[in-house]
DNA sequence: AATTTGTTTAACAATTTTGTTAACGCAAAA
DNA sequence: TTTTGCGTTAACAAAATTGTTAAACAAATT
């Protein structure tokens, strides 16, 4: 074997058991249809991770570093203006979602088989929040001083957001049954999704 | 054991049960863990449901129906005026998660494990949904007609309601860790969420 | 009291899933 | 060439989980 297939091993493994656990959870996932997906016997699985929890928690890793990205998205870019900066946000956030559609339901699947992921967010992405939300809070309050927007709370316009952006997707499923195939064209709803999200916002918080 | 306390065993496993799959979701679960729970042996649960599977489908059966309820509340009483009766509909469908938060979760995990559950929702939900729908629907058309709101697209409308409704109490346990522990009072959280989500409704609806 | 019926228990069996080990192979280093 | 070390395999072991059974039991019916 070369070096470059050696290596290659451990990585198919990784894809595999990333594929495994965001759709069938921790508890749902087998390392040994890990394997089979990756294309290796079941030993090598645990020769290179050890256990399944080891391998999710590498999982877990690598996924939440985008699972902050999306959250921070939400709050904007600070260069912009506030109402710019918030529908900035809000489509870049929704853009994440539609790239990492199996992301939301894996980590709230993920905080049933592993409480001690509270502890790995509240580090990782709280203090970020915490400071992101209190530069935005003087935007805003600026921004309403000035009359341009109405009195907005932003950690109750954070849950809105993520409530108009995730949901979509983890309800995704459900909405086909529910609804009866109103939606044919997945491109089409994301697309409607957006905007709509985008525009309830707005008229929420622009002072008419 | 006196006669009360022998029937009550069947009972008292699909009480365990319901707990079990509401918070571990069904690979989660665990048969011992549910008699364990309803204190009985765990050939009991067998003797009753024979599978855990067959167990599953008891809660399963049971609980569609306050799923069903809650998504058919957020359209509302047919004999209200237009705004009043999706006013009423947003608190109503609030409240039926207030009542039972770990529903939404449990009907989201429960795709993973039983993909039949489609089915299942499309012939008890869609139906009813479907039609109440059409009729919002001419009731909403009517009221742009008459100018009291934008035209409005209920189908789109009734995911941005399913999504600001149920959202928080899915990822109420990623709320603290993230946002920081804003919300140390969850029935202050809870009011001020209700209160929001309709503002936001009227907010997008009503014309200005 | 004897019979029937449904319930309960304890021990066991089967299956599934995870984890381990010893032996083997191969490429690079000594 | 021998050694070393990592990667690989196959077979095995262990653990966890679900499911079964025979026998005991209890209550109601005859």
């Amino acid at each position: 074997m070369t070096e470059i297939e050696k290596t290659d091993n451990e990585q198919l493994i990784l894809k595999a058991a990333e594929q495994e656990f965001l759709t069938k959870g921790y508890d749902g996932a087998r390392t040994t249809s890990i394997a089979q997906k990756a294309g290796v016997t079941h030993a090598m699985l645990h020769y290179y991770f050890r256990t399944k929890k080891q391998l999710f928690d590498r999982i877990i890793e690598k996924t939440v570093e985008t699972f902050k990205e999306a959250i921070l998205a939400a709050l904007g870019n600070p260069n912009m203006l506030f109402v710019d900066r918030l529908k900035d946000g809000i489509a870049s956030q929704f853009d994440i979602m539609v790239a990492n559609p199996l992301l939301p339901r894996f980590f709230l699947n993920a905080t049933i088989s592993s409480p001690e992921l509270y502890d790995l967010l509240y580090e990782r992405i709280a203090s970020f929040v915490k400071v992101l939300i209190v530069d935005l809070q003087k935007e805003a309050d600026a921004a309403a001083e000035r009359g341009e927007i109405e009195k907005t709370d932003i950690q109750v316009l954070l849950i809105t957001i993520m409530s108009l952006n995730v949901f979509p997707f983890i309800a995704y499923p459900f909405i086909g049954p529910v609804m009866g195939e109103m939606n044919p064209d997945r491109e089409k709803f994301l697309a409607e999704r957006k905007a709509e999200n985008i525009e309830l916002i707005m008229k929420r918080i622009i002072k008419q």
